[in-house]
RNA sequence: GCGGACGUGGCGGAACGGUAGACGCAGCGGACUUAAAAUCCGCAUCCUCCGGGAGUGUGGGUUCGAGUCCCACCGUCCGCACCA
C-alpha cells in the first residue's frame, strides 16, 4: 500500500481539503526512507561524489536547537546534491570522549561508558525526528574501540614519522578538572571548561609537534577560497608568524654567573623583530623563567622573590589586566654589538614570556611601549632612533612609544635609512660577525595532547624502568580503556588500577608501566571525517575509499570551532599524508567551510528576579504574564539560548505539535544562514501554517488534474513562468547558501499557485505543483514526499531529480522598464523584450511622465542599459 | 591596542553600481461566519500645499545613476591580546 492512500490519512475527510497532520505523515515517511535506504553512500562511477559534513556532537544527552539548526542546513546541501546527480556522503557520529561523562559517574556514580552510549541512543532518536538524510550505516563514536584502536595506531606512525615528541614543559594546570590544558583551552588565564584559575605546573608531556608545520598550515590558508575570511585570519593570527633577528648579547665576566659571562660565557640570545632599533637599545630583558634569570635567583633572595611572584601574577586575569610592568635589576652588564664601551643592564622583566622567542629581548623604549612603560618606571634610556619624517632636529619621546615609520638617526651608519633598510643592514652585519641570524618566529606552540584524565584514548606507550618509553606493540591494539571504574577518589582512576598498568615491556620483557595519559579529546575530531569514508576498516583508513570521498566537499559548524578543531584537523590531515592515511591532495581537507549563526531567543525575567522559560510565559491583552501567576514579567533582549537564561526551547516539544519539517523551515528562513537567528512562537506558527497552505494547495487540486496537455492560455503561460522562475531562483539559492531567499521564493511560489485558479489550466497546476513539492523537498523532506503521493506520483521525492528550469520561459515577451530623468525615477515604458537600444530610448522619450518631467528640457544623453533601466540626462 | 564583520521600516531581513524596503513576523482594513478561530483579498518608510520632496549610522568624493565603490568619522558585534 502506498503510504499516501486515503485510508493511511486519518486527517482527510469529505468535502474539503484536509487538515496536515505533520507526526502521523512524518513518522511514515521516515520508515519509508528506512525501507529503501536511499540515503547510504555508495561509490557510482557514473556520478560525481559529493561529501557533506556537519560537526558532529557531543553525546549531552539531548539535542538542541542549534543542532537542529546546522543540521538542516548540511541536510538542505546534501538532498539538494543528491537531486541533481551527486553520489553523496552525509554521516554522523559522537565526539564521545570527555569530561562531562566523568563528572556524571563522580555525581551519580554511574558509569562513563554506560552513561555515554544511553546518551547516544537517546540523540540518535531525537535527530532521526528530524528527518535528515544521513548514512547511519557509518556511525562512528570515538569512545569505541574501533575508533580510538585506530587513532592508537595513528599516534604510533606520527611517532615513527618523527611528529610526537615527549618532553618536560610548563603546563596549564586546571585545578578542578586536574587536568593539563593547552595554551587554546586557557581563555583569560582560566579553563575554559571549569573556569577555574590556571596554574603553572611543570609536568612530562606528549606533543605533536604542530609548530613544525607553522608555515605549511600558514601558506595553507591562502589556498582555502571557500572559507569565510574571518576564519581565515583567525588561523593566521593564532600561528602569528614574524621575522626579525635572533642575536647574542655578551655580557661582562661577572662571578655570580660565571657560566654565562666572560671568556667562555654563553651571552643571552634575545629575538627582535626591530633591529634597526640596535642603536636605541637601553636593557636587556629576560623571562623570569629564563635559566640565566633562575641562576641568578639561585643565590638572590630578591630576585628569587621577584621571579616567584612574577609567575603567580602572570596567569591571572587581575594581573593582565592592571598589566603593570615589574622588574629587578640583576646587576649583569651587555655589550652593545656596535658600540665598544656601550653596556646595558640586564634586568629580569614580568612581561617577557619565556616559550616565545629566547625568553629575552633588548628594550629599545623609545619605540616599543611596554619597554617605555618599563623604562619610565625604573629611569633607564630612552633615546630614539627612528624620526617621522615631519620631525625636527630634536626629535624625543615623552608618554608614547613612536612606532610609525621614519628615518633613522642617532644611529653611526644606519642614520638616514628607511626603517627596512636598518633592518636588513643590521640583520647582514650581525650575521657577518657570527653572532647571530635572520629567524622568522611563530606564536603558534607545539600541541599538548596529555591528559591525566580516564574518559579519553589511551596513549599507546609503556614505560620501562631500563628500557624507557618505548611505543606499545601493534598486535596489543587496541590499548582498551577499562569500563569497569572507580570514581570514589580525585585524579586518574586509571593510576589506581595495577592490573592494566602493569604490562610487560615489549623490548626487554621485565615488568613495566603503561602510560596512563589519555589523549586530548581534540585529537578525536581531528580525524573523524577521514574515518567516516571507511568507518569499518582495520586500518585507520581505507586509502581507496578515502581517494574516493575526501575531501571534505562542504563542512559546516560553529565559528566557535574556528581555531582549535580546524587548526588541528588541518595538522592532522597533513601527518595523515606524512603516515600514508590520505592522498596528498587532502591537505586542505575541508574545501568548502561555512560558519552557521547561533540560535537566540528573547529572555523572560519575574519580579523577584527568577529567569523563565518560554513555556512558563503567555502573551495577555498585550501583556507578557507568567503562566502560572499571571504576574507580568520582563521581556529582555533576544541572545543565545542558554540553560542558566533559561531561554531555551526544546526542539522534541516543537516536533511535536509541529513538526519536523516546521522547526526545519523555521531554521532556515528569514535569517542568512551564517548569522544568528531568532527562534519565536510567532515564527514557529508562521512556519506551520505554511505548511498547511502548501499542502491544501496540493490536496485541494489534485483530484482535478488528471493528465492533460498544455493549452496555451495566457493564465497557463503566466503560471508556468511562476513555476520556471522559482526553479531557477530556488536553484541559485541553494547553491549560494542563501536559504533565507530560497524559502522566500518558496513563500512567493506558493502565492503564484494559490491565485492561478482554474484558467491556467490542469497541465500547467500539475506541473506547478509537482516543481512546488520538489523544490520543498530539501528543506521540508516529509511535506514533499506527501505532497508526490498525493498527487499520484510514484517513487520517493528522496531520490526524484531536481527541476530543470525552461529558458524559454524565464524570458517574458515584454518588460517595464522604469525612466529615470537626472537620475530620479519619473516613468515607466513596456517594451518587447528584445527592443533595441534606439527604440527603448525612443519609448521613454515618448513616455507622457517622462516628457512632464522633462519640462521641455533637451535630453543631452540618454543611457539605455537593457533590460534594467533608461536614464535622461538633461 | 591589533585583526575581522556589520550599520536599511515597528521587527527579522531583500536589493549583478540601475524602480530601496522582495519575503516573513507583528499591525491595519475588507470578505466569509450568528460570532470567533481558521482561511482568502487588500493597505502599509516619512513629510506634503497631492505638483512633489526627503530617506539605507554621519560627513565628503567618484558616477548619467551609490544601500552597494573610495576617503574620513561615529556606533555595534566577534576574535586575539604584555608574542619583543
Amino acid at each position: 500500500m502506498s503510504p499516501a492512500d486515503d485510508a493511511s490519512n486519518p486527517g482527510r475527510h469529505e468535502g474539503g481539503p484536509s487538515r496536515y497532520d505533520a507526526a502521523a505523515v512524518e513518522a511514515r515517511w521516515r520508515a519509508a526512507w528506512d525501507e529503501a535506504g536511499c540515503f547510504r553512500a555508495s561509490r557510482d562511477d557514473a556520478r560525481q561524489k559529493y561529501y557533506v559534513l556537519e560537526m558532529f556532537p557531543y553525546p549531552s544527552g539531548r539535542i538542541h536547537i542549534g543542532h537542529v539548526r546546522n543540521y538542516a542546513m548540511g541536510d538542505v546541501i546534501a538532498r539538494y546534491k543528491r537531486a541533481t546527480g551527486f553520489t553523496v556522503l552525509h554521516p554522523m557520529g559522537w565526539d564521545a570522549f570527555g569530561m562531562p561523562a566523568e563528572n556524571a559517574a563522580m555525581e551519580r556514580g554511574v558509569e562513563p561508558a554506560g552513561w555515554t552510549r544511553e546518551n547516544i541512543a537517546v540523540m540518535k532518536d531525537q535527530l532521526a525526528l528530524m528527518g535528515l538524510s544521513l548514512d547511519w550505516s557509518r556511525e562512528i563514536a570515538t569512545c569505541e574501540p574501533d575508533y580510538y584502536g585506530q587513532q592508537q595506531a595513528l599516534f604510533l606512525d606520527m611517532m615513527e614519522a618523527g611528529l610526537v615528541a615527549r618532553r618536560a614543559s610548563m603546563v596549564n594546570w586546571d585545578p578542578v578538572d586536574n587536568t593539563v590544558l593547552a595554551n587554546e583551552q586557557v581563555i583569560d588565564g582560566r579553563g575554559w571548561r571549569s573556569g577555574a584559575l590556571v596554574e603553572r605546573r611543570e609536568l612530562t608531556q606528549w606533543f605533536f609537534r604542530i609548530s613544525d608545520m607553522a608555515d605549511e598550515l600558514l601558506e595553507g590558508l591562502d589556498s582555502l577560497e571557500k572559507w569565510p575570511e574571518k576564519v581565515r585570519a583567525m588561523q593566521r593570527n593564532w600561528i602569528g608568524r614574524s621575522e626579525g633577528l635572533e642575536l647574542r648579547f655578551d655580557l661582562t665576566p661577572d662571578a655570580r654567573a660565571p657560566e654565562w659571562t666572560g671568556r667562555d660565557g654563553r651571552g643571552v640570545e634575545v629575538y627582535t623583530t626591530r633591529p634597526d632599533t640596535i642603536f636605541g637599545a637601553g636593557f636587556l630583558g629576560l623571562s623570569p623563567d629564563h635559566p640565566l634569570a633562575k641562576a641568578i635567583a639561585a643565590q638572590n633572595q630578591e630576585v628569587a622573590a621577584f621571579c616567584e611572584e612574577a609567575r603567580r601574577g602572570g596567569t591571572t586575569e587581575a594581573a593582565l589586566e592592571t598589566a603593570e610592568k615589574t622588574g629587578v635589576d640583576t646587576g649583569l652588564r651587555a655589550r652593545h654589538p656596535f658600540v665598544d664601551g656601550r653596556e646595558l643592564p640586564v634586568w629580569i622583566a614580568n612581561f617577557i614570556l619565556m616559550d616565545y622567542g629566547s625568553g629575552a629581548i633588548f628594550g629599545c623604549a623609545a619605540h616599543d611601549q611596554r619597554d617605555l612603560d618599563f623604562a619610565r618606571k625604573y629611569g633607564l634610556d630612552v633615546l630614539p632612533v627612528v624620526a617621522p619624517s615631519d620631525a625636527d632636529e630634536d626629535f624625543t619621546v615623552d608618554a608614547e612609544a613612536y612606532t610609525g615609520p621614519g628615518r633613522l638617526i642617532n644611529s653611526r651608519f644606519l642614520d638616514g635609512m628607511t626603517i627596512e633598510e636598518a633592518k636588513a643592514e643590521v640583520i647582514s652585519r650581525i650575521a657577518a660577525t657570527g653572532r647571530g641570524r635572520a629567524r622568522v618566529n611563530y606564536r603558534l606552540r607545539d600541541w599538548g595532547v596529555s591528559r591525566q584524565r580516564y574518559w579519553g584514548c589511551p596513549i599507546p606507550v609503556i614505560h620501562c624502568a631500563t628500557c624507557g618509553v618505548l611505543p606499545a606493540p601493534r598486535e596489543n591494539l587496541p590499548i582498551r580503556l577499562p569500563e569497569k571504574v572507580s570514581f570514589d577518589q580525585p585524579g586518574n582512576p586509571l593510576d589506581r588500577m595495577p592490573e592494566w598498568t602493569r604490562v610487560a615491556c615489549p623490548a626487554c620483557g621485565a615488568e613495566a608501566r603503561r602510560e596512563t595519559d589519555t589523549m586530548d579529546t581534540f585529537v578525536d575530531s581531528s580525524w573523524y571525517f577521514a574515518r567516516f569514508t571507511a568507518p569499518h576498516a582495520e586500518t585507520p583508513t581505507d586509502r581507496d575509499e578515502a581517494g574516493y570521498w575526501m575531501n571534505v566537499d562542504q563542512y559546516i559548524g560553529g565559528v566557535e570551532h574556528a581555531i582549535l578543531h580546524l587548526l588541528y584537523a588541518r595538522f592532522f590531515a597533513r601527518a595523515m599524508i606524512r603516515t600514508g592515511w590520505l592522498p596528498a591532495t587532502c591537505a586542505e581537507p575541508f574545501d568548502a567551510l561555512f560558519t552557521q549563526g547561533m540560535v537566540c531567543h528573547e529572555t523572560y525575567r519575574a519580579a523577584d528576579g527568577r529567569w523563565l522559560t518560554p513555556e512558563e510565559v503567555e502573551r495577555r491583552d498585550g501583556a507578557t504574564v507568567e503562566r502560572a501567576t499571571g504576574a507580568e514579567v520582563s521581556v529582555g533582549p533576544s541572545i543565545k539560548m542558554s540553560k542558566s537564561k533559561k531561554n531555551v526551547v526544546s526542539p522534541e516539544a516543537i516536533v511535536a505539535t509541529h513538526g519536523a519539517d516546521a522547526a526545519r523551515w523555521l531554521m532556515l528562513s528569514d535569517s542568512p544562514p551564517e548569522r544568528d537567528v531568532e527562534w519565536t512562537a510567532s515564527g514557529v506558527e508562521g512556519a506551520a501554517r505554511h505548511i498547511q497552505r502548501v499542502w491544501r494547495l496540493v490536496d485541494g487540486a489534485a483530484d482535478a488534474l488528471g493528465q492533460a496537455a498544455f493549452i496555451g492560455a495566457d493564465a497557463e503561460i503566466s503560471l508556468r513562468r511562476a513555476t520556471h522562475r522559482a526553479i531557477a531562483g530556488v536553484t541559485a539559492d541553494i547553491e549560494s547558501f542563501a536559504f533565507n531567499k530560497a524559502i522566500a521564493r518558496l513563500y512567493e511560489f506558493a502565492a503564484a499557485i494559490g491565485q492561478s485558479g482554474e484558467a491556467a489550466g490542469p497541465a500547467a497546476r500539475r506541473e506547478a505543483l509537482e516543481t512546488l513539492a520538489l523544490l520543498h523537498m530539501p528543506f521540508t523532506p516529509h511535506l514533499a514526499e506527501e505532497m508526490r503521493a498525493r498527487l499520484g506520483l510514484g517513487g520517493l521525492a528522496a531520490e526524484a531529480p531536481w527541476p530543470q528550469a525552461d529558458p524559454t520561459l524565464l524570458r517574458a515577451d515584454t518588460l517595464r522598464l522604469p525612466v529615470q530623468v537626472n537620475g530620479k525615477r519619473r516613468g515607466e515604458i513596456e517594451v518587447p523584450t528584445d527592443a533595441d537600444p534606439a527604440a527603448v530610448e525612443a519609448a521613454a522619450l515618448a513616455d507622457a511622465d517622462v516628457h512632464r518631467a522633462l519640462a521641455g528640457a533637451k535630453p543631452r544623453k540618454v543611457i539605455v542599459v537593457p533590460g534594467r533601466i533608461v536614464n535622461v540626462v538633461v
